[in-house]
DNA sequence: CCAGTCCGCGGTAACGATCCCAGCGATGGA
DNA sequence: TCCATCGCTGGGATCGTTACCGCGGACTGG
């Protein structure tokens, strides 16, 4: 009696203790090709028994197919990657699908290797949030092999059959400025990643290859340029991603543009350093400024004033991307679908109707 | 010329471009054996031409290591376990490993299936956090099969090799209740996702086989005791693992325990939903109330007051968990490593002296 | 009663790598 | 000169599964 002892129970000896051979255990185990009742009882009965599971990767080496999906993102313990890859892992599960997480820290170095290995690993699809929207040979090389790949809410123009998902940017923006300017606001500043574009180059066909950040910043141009406002590149701070540089951003801002009445902020890092300033500087909000945040986080309404915010669906991004993934491998034929969704804004107490003209801000500089 | 096509090039193409056999090219690849310069040289090339990239599937069916862990979590949103899955992320790659993760939702039903998956993709390690402490049937069939296990912060007493690391729960508790006795605190209040033990089952051997939750409020409750304050349970206020809970928590624990100068908050999610109450019933802390919070969450120095917290180090708890993994899997003989993290007092504005006794709190009832 | 189907089953070839072993020429020492 | 050694190479076996083909027997219809 040949036990396999402590190593892993195959299909053969399933077979052997149910008397048949591999091949019938095997029909008889993945329920296809005919199998005699008697049999397939006793077979299963037998892997059950033995505690058989069916070795993956051998089964991957002859279909082709490995039911694992990559995903590529620079920062899991960013809250909305974590909500977009809880989205991708929950719809991964009912499609039966696997998740292999690669987080890149933004190094596309890192980013390239883990493409590679993904390939090598034979995933059936990626979904990525590519570092860089022009570097992209990684993921050309990607789709050449076969694999089906989707970005998210990172555009990647040369990478011609990849679909993409991701948030209206453009929209979201003019959610947040329409309701400044509903509110009665003609100053309106803008805490940004991206770098202030000359008037000239508002162009609003490229919205589609432009990566969240000039994406949004192109939306509150265009958002102010049809309520007839002039858009005004010296009301655009650029801040790194980091709050500290926020929050010395905004303070340049307000400083150097005393007629600012309100300000909006295209992210969640943005917004924490934008809130930070506005305390520190001790300007009474909405009073003296509305502030508009980015991404509904969990302290939006545990400050004071409560943060009127533009939410992004992070948690349906990650599902559409993966249902669009999947769309893809199944069909590859279609290509470039491009899915967009759409933010939300939620007032809450940062925001009012401008304080009147004349009156100044003033603010208590330590 | 048969050319693969669009298909994936495999080391027999290799092979044949160079003029050797599939051997002597495994060999110039993968830099083992002995092979002439020349064909090496040759070899590579040939790969490099072709874009060659190995099958790691069909290398592990031989080897017997995928190269690969499974990562099992209740939530991937929730930004302790984002930045622990960063921290293995990162180390993992330094160990050149993969990681395929899944996100159970808490279900321990979704967790057995998500174990028996990675079984399947024949992974070689696993780390996880699980839903239950008792119920891990499914995690000692693991162990069985020869895959190593590593317990992320919550233990598991039946998993007898799995080696474990967590935070020092207690200690934190320790940190963050003497820090509050220091001041002058002697009526502390906590808010708990555990229910209240009976002061005689305070037993401190029970430190590693609790969840984190009772670890903490045995940690509250063996530090009041050895500063010579009485356990009272009256002082518990346990809650569900939401703000909303926690926030009513709190008032109930306010109105009938008047008597109370500080409370500690044993969780994010209850130190967000304690705050939101002190502010709704118009509390002033510190003045009338010290405040601590668990985990250096992004908000705690947005809010005013800044909150008092004890950190954890989910990122290095990560980074702790894989190594010791991979410990665990290069020597499988030396078992049941524990590990243990210490937390980190961060002292803010929400704590202080408590206010004088008579002085009696206020609260701004509705 | 015979021929044609169809069901159930077993044998064997893949999949793409690694691993083991044997062959073979060159080299070197006796 | 001959044998042992060593470096390099190629040919298979192998991992565990699925895919394919063919065979025997039962069943059916004419």
């Amino acid at each position: 009696m040949a036990r396999p002892a402590s190593q892993s129970v195959t299909i053969i000896d399933v077979a052997e203790r149910a008397g048949v051979s591999k091949s019938t255990a095997a029909r008889a185990l993945a329920n296809y090709g005919s199998v005699s009742e008697k049999t397939r009882v006793a077979v299963q009965a037998a892997a059950e028994e033995l505690g058989y599971q069916a070795n993956t990767l051998a089964r991957s080496m002859i279909t082709g197919r490995t039911m694992t999906v990559g995903v590529v993102i620079p920062d899991i313990s960013n809250p909305f990657f974590g909500n977009a890859v809880r989205g991708i892992s929950t719809a991964a599960r009912e499609e039966h699908y696997d998740v292999l997480l690669s987080s890149t820290e933004g190094d596309i170095g890192l980013e390239r290797r883990a493409v590679s290995v993904l390939a090598g690993k034979k995933v059936d699809g990626v979904i990525i949030a590519p570092v860089s929207t022009e570097d992209t040979e990684h993921l050309e090389s990607l789709e050449a092999k076969g694999v089906a790949v989707t970005l998210l809410d990172r555009p990647a123009p040369k990478v011609a059959a990849a679909s993409y998902v991701a948030v209206d940017h453009v929209g979201a923006s003019s959610l947040a400025v329409n309701h400044l300017i509903d509110l009665g606001h003609r100053e309106i500043g803008i805490v940004t990643e991206a770098s202030a574009m000359p008037s000239d180059q508002i162009d609003p066909t490229l919205a589609s290859v432009l990566r969240p950040a000039p994406a949004r910043l192109l939306g509150y141009a265009m958002a102010l340029r049809s309520a007839g406002i002039r858009y005004d590149p010296a009301l655009v701070a650029s801040s790194a991603y980091a709050r500290a540089s926020a929050s010395a951003a905004v303070r340049r801002l307000l400083e150097s543009q005393p007629q600012v009445t309100a300000v909006y902020c295209t992210d969640s890092e943005l917004s924490a350093g934008a809130f930070a300033a506005l305390q520190e500087l001790g300007i009474d909000s909405p009073g003296q400024l509305s502030l508009i945040g980015f991404d509904d986080q969990d302290w939006a309404t545990l400050v004071r004033p409560r943060l009127t915010v533009v939410e992004q669906p992070s948690y349906q991004l990650g599902r559409t991307a993966l249902k669009e993934l999947i769309a893809t491998m199944v069909n590859p034929a279609e290509r470039r679908q491009h899915r967009t969704l759409r933010g939300r804004l939620i007032v809450r107490d940062s925001t009012a109707r401008p304080r009147k003209s004349g009156e100044e801000r003033r603010t208590a500089t330590l």
